[in-house]
DNA sequence: ATGAAAGCGCTAACAG
DNA sequence: CTGTTAGCGCTTTCAT
């Protein structure tokens, strides 16, 4: 009559478990179990002794044991390349919200956009057991592609891609907009628009590029290579891109400048008004995304918008669904783009001045 | 000879165990978790052939049955009232990159200041076994300290505290940060300031109340209690504690918000703008936090600045001594906040047009 | 240098 | 309704 030659709890400092329970409450280690997890049958008045014990023990079943038997741990991975980045802060908002309905905590990963940091990650939470992972890549080969292949896990993309990876996809239509953005420059009677964007390998730029380039080439607009200007995320080198595009000469100038991100937009616009440009009189900007800081800049940037919070909420319902039917889930959801028009754009009025 | 019945891995499909390892290289399971921990003594032969079948079978140790021996699972809670605010998710950057140097992964949860989803996330993550728990806490009672005790977690403090818990605490002294605030808009010339606060009830607004009054009082400035209007957190609250501020009739008006953090400020200056007051000229605005808004909005926000990502830097290496230490630490790290002037704020000129 | 065996805390048949 | 028991995948003595 002794189930198992376990150390006593006397002090109750020690972990406290089920056999602890079981005992205090005299019955077994299922009986328990079975009210812990409402399952089986048990007496109305067993079940109340057993929830008292529990409680008064203090008694915290061990998820991580119980996943053991099979269960999963109900936690999903996060990578993006930076929390601090507003789009991201947003759609890790959004899908954290929807990840408690469910039931689920995420693991947030800061990637940087470090290829090498994101397979780190990726391993990591392999061998945690996260039931599903959510992925900003910075990654776009096909090497990247066996390596989630062969993670064994559901893994789902939010905002970027891997061009022809069948799995979850919660995107936006880059290349369309790319269009607007440039479209709406264009319709206000721009001519001269420059093009400042993330590195050119990221999936997103490339498209809002083609973006650009279709528009310009619709209205017969020569598409120059000198404008198009590739920097990295922030608003430092927005701020650079814009120092660099005044330095060098152009002949004519642009009036106006589609940044491919709300930080890069800002940081041109900060540089252009300490040049002594003002915004939208000089030059227009766009930027994308439409983050918070687009209305809290000055002048409020025209933006194309995505909706980020949604997004979040989208890829996590899609994944989740995935891993409760055990499926690994290719749902391709492409939002349309929005254009935000605020007050950093406008017909030009003349050229730069130099 | 068969040292355990267990179903085959013929086509990979299933899960891959450190007995399939073992198998395929011939050797015991003892020694394969020998050569994965880097313990023990294996001949370099043995060493090499595992680790090889380890990479041809895609093996990946299972660290939640690991975290069952006792180990633990490297992994951080860690509860803010909103990562999308970017005070918060500049601390969160913070925290995970520090975490990350230590092989620990962080889950975040959103609490919207929430007593009671704070508990939720608490009790959740304690089943899950974290092996600490980072709060910014929306609760200041007697109550709540009893459930962080009963947690047996630990757990350590960011940016606000309950005042008397001891633990790690890593906070800014917010006293000095309100009388900072109130200080400098003081010696502009400024004696009809308002405050602007998040719910008296948060601990960092009751001491920036106390430094505001404090100031006031050293100056010999009476203080009015209906100036001091506590209202939510968002720039949305800003902008309405602003309005209601020109829609009461007040003489004289303020000439100057403190506005006790910058997402309030925002709003605030928003309102006021568009009522048709300039800033700084008719009225001053502060901040606090000086969160990357501050250089974004218009006019450039003077703030009272703490620094988000070392604290979220800081705690986390306090946490994770004092898990490795199996203690629960009890450091009170108390910054120092620092005033950043930027151009909100500047002499009253006259008082505001009614 | 290697392996057998005893857990870790819990779930899930399967018997009573 | 309740209890027995066999794992889950890995770590860790303790022999060999």
């Amino acid at each position: 009559m002794k189930p198992r030659e376990r150390q006593k709890n006397p002090t109750g400092s020690e972990k406290v478990t089920i056999y602890d329970i079981a005992e205090a409450a005299g019955v077994s280690i299922a009986t328990v179990s079975k009210v812990i997890n409402n399952r089986g049958r048990v007496s109305e008045q067993t079940r109340e002794r057993v929830l008292r014990i529990i409680r008064e023990l203090n008694y915290a079943p061990n998820r991580i044991t119980s996943a053991l038997g099979g269960k999963s741990m109900y936690t999903l991975g996060l990578l993006i390349p930076d929390i601090s980045n507003p789009f991201y802060s947003e759609i890790v908002r959004g899908a954290e919200d929807c990840g408690r309905k469910w039931g689920y905590n995420v693991l947030i990963c800061n990637t940087d956009n470090d290829t090498r940091r994101e397979m780190d990650y990726l391993l990591s939470l392999r061998e945690k057991r996260v039931d599903g992972i959510i992925l900003a890549t910075a990654s776009n080969t096909d090497t990247r592609r066996e390596d989630l292949e062969s993670l064994g896990i559901p893994v789902a993309f939010i905002s970027r891609e891997i061009p022809g990876f069948e799995s979850i996809r919660v995107i936006v239509d880059n290349f369309r907009g790319g269009y607007l953005a440039t479209r709406h420059l264009i319709d206000l009677g721009h001519r001269n628009i420059a093009l400042f964007t993330e590195p050119l390998n990221i999936v997103t730029s490339s498209e809002r590029l083609r973006g650009y380039a279709e528009a310009l080439q619709e209205a017969g607009i020569p598409y120059r290579p000198e404008w198009v200007r590739p920097g990295g995320f922030g608003v430092e080198s927005g701020y650079r891109l814009a120092e660099a595009l005044l330095r060098d000469s152009h002949d004519p100038m642009p009036t106006a400048v589609f940044a491919a991100n709300d930080q890069l937009a800002i940081g041109a616009i900060q540089a252009f008004k300490e040049a002594g440009h003002s915004i939208p009189e000089d030059i227009s900007v766009v930027g994308f995304d439409n983050t918070i800081l687009c209305t809290i800049v000055d002048p409020p940037l025209t933006t194309v918008a995505q909706p980020m919070y949604d997004m979040g909420v989208k890829v996590v319902n899609l994944l989740i669904e995935a891993i409760q039917n055990e499926g690994s889930g290719s749902e391709r959801i492409v939002l349309e783009p929005k254009l935000v028009v605020r007050r950093s754009t406008a017909k030009p009025k003349s050229p730069l001045p130099r």
